[in-house]
DNA sequence: GTCTATATTTCGATAGAC
DNA sequence: GTCTATCGAAATATAGAC
């Protein structure tokens, strides 16, 4: 009902390379059954969203869901690898350290901010969830994944980073959040999407800051 | 294990007239089920703590919860009240349209940031368990208290604000709950809970940008 | 791949003794 | 005000036919 305005699956963007293991063409059962839930880990919250309602919204049984997915963490961990396939390792410098240096901040922003407002569904899941996906992680699962939290707090404890600026990264990240929320409690005139865009882009670096003196 | 940094139960502030309907002295049962609940909810999230794991916390068995509070949504409504009972109606405009006018946002903010800094578990938990508060409004419950999502939904529909200042109002507000976040993730060096209040008062005015032309 | 059962577990909530 | 004991509901998950 709030979030009938986003866009459905938007999961591969127009640059390719994102495929993840295990879907193969974009209308097989399994990324339906995909679709379905994460309209509803928004709508409900993933732990009040029965199994049930999911398939009964898609018109199979219970039982078909199990055929595609082992339980009801591995369609979250599924939608989890989603968000990870469409950040991929260009941003928050997973591999490397790159992502410590705060001037690199806001050109990351930038690109996080396409990312997030193409794929909102995704992020909100996410935003919306922590707590499910925090269980996740500390039982274990959710393997071969860095979650976007980890490098948060990789930041965070990071001592040649000023409280400041960790304060201006934490900020930062949850405006983005904020951002992503107006496009579900407003209907957008038009395909405004892009002067949203701007809009966000210009409170990220309004708490970003200057990187020189203040 | 990750919030132990925080205070614990800070519920009157320094200013008396907060005191809420049900909660008498400090150190009685109710109010220590619902310290331990605040701390559960936050480190498991609403759902995925069960009464009973709020009672052996608590040293009590589970029949005795059923006591003090009806059931379990009680609690969690406890728990918006104290919310309630610290912003108050100073804030936000319940009664009037004050805080439809931009320009006495910053103010405005300077007050909430204040407020829920002194009380962060709390607000931390409200944010946490976003889609367990939605369903009790949802489903009828929790009389005579407005949100602040409702209040925030408010703003987001009012035609006469501008889109700009939608998306400052809906980013400055998750900056602010993304630097409680901060307290959390980090170990605050000493007290310095007063720099960060600078830093954050800082970073929610970048965003908020100038009233003026820009 | 999807169905009809059914097994298993956990949780919220109640009854009644003390 | 707290306890023991239990009920009933709902959810995840499985077994096996088709």
């Amino acid at each position: 009902m709030d979030a009938e305005a986003l866009s459905k699956g938007a999961v591969v963007q127009d640059h390719g390379a994102v495929a993840q293991a295990g879907e193969t063409s974009p209308h097989d059962t399994g990324e339906r059954i995909l679709d379905v839930a994460l309209d509803l880990f928004i709508e409900k919250g993933y732990d009040k969203t029965s199994l049930r309602e999911i398939a009964e919204q898609l018109g199979v049984t219970k039982a078909a869901l199990y055929y595609h997915f082992k339980s009801k963490q591995d369609i979250l961990m599924a939608l989890h690898s989603r968000m990870h396939g469409l950040l991929g390792d260009s941003i928050l410098g997973l591999g490397g350290g790159a992502s410590a240096d705060p001037q690199s901040w806001p050109a990351m922003f930038d690109d996080l901010l396409d990312k997030m407002l193409a794929n909102r569904k995704l992020f909100l899941m996410h935003d919306r969830n922590r707590a499910a996906f925090e269980g996740m992680h500390r039982e274990g699962h959710d393997e071969a994944h860095h979650d976007i939290e980890a490098e948060f707090r990789r930041i965070l404890n990071d001592p040649a980073i000023s409280l400041r600026d960790k304060v201006r990264f934490s900020c930062a990240q949850s405006a983005l959040l904020g951002g992503l929320l107006i496009t579900t409690g407003i209907d957008l005139p038009d395909a405004s999407l892009d002067e949203l865009a701007d809009l966000l882009r210009e409170a990220v670096h309004g708490v970003l800051g200057q990187p020189t003196g203040e």
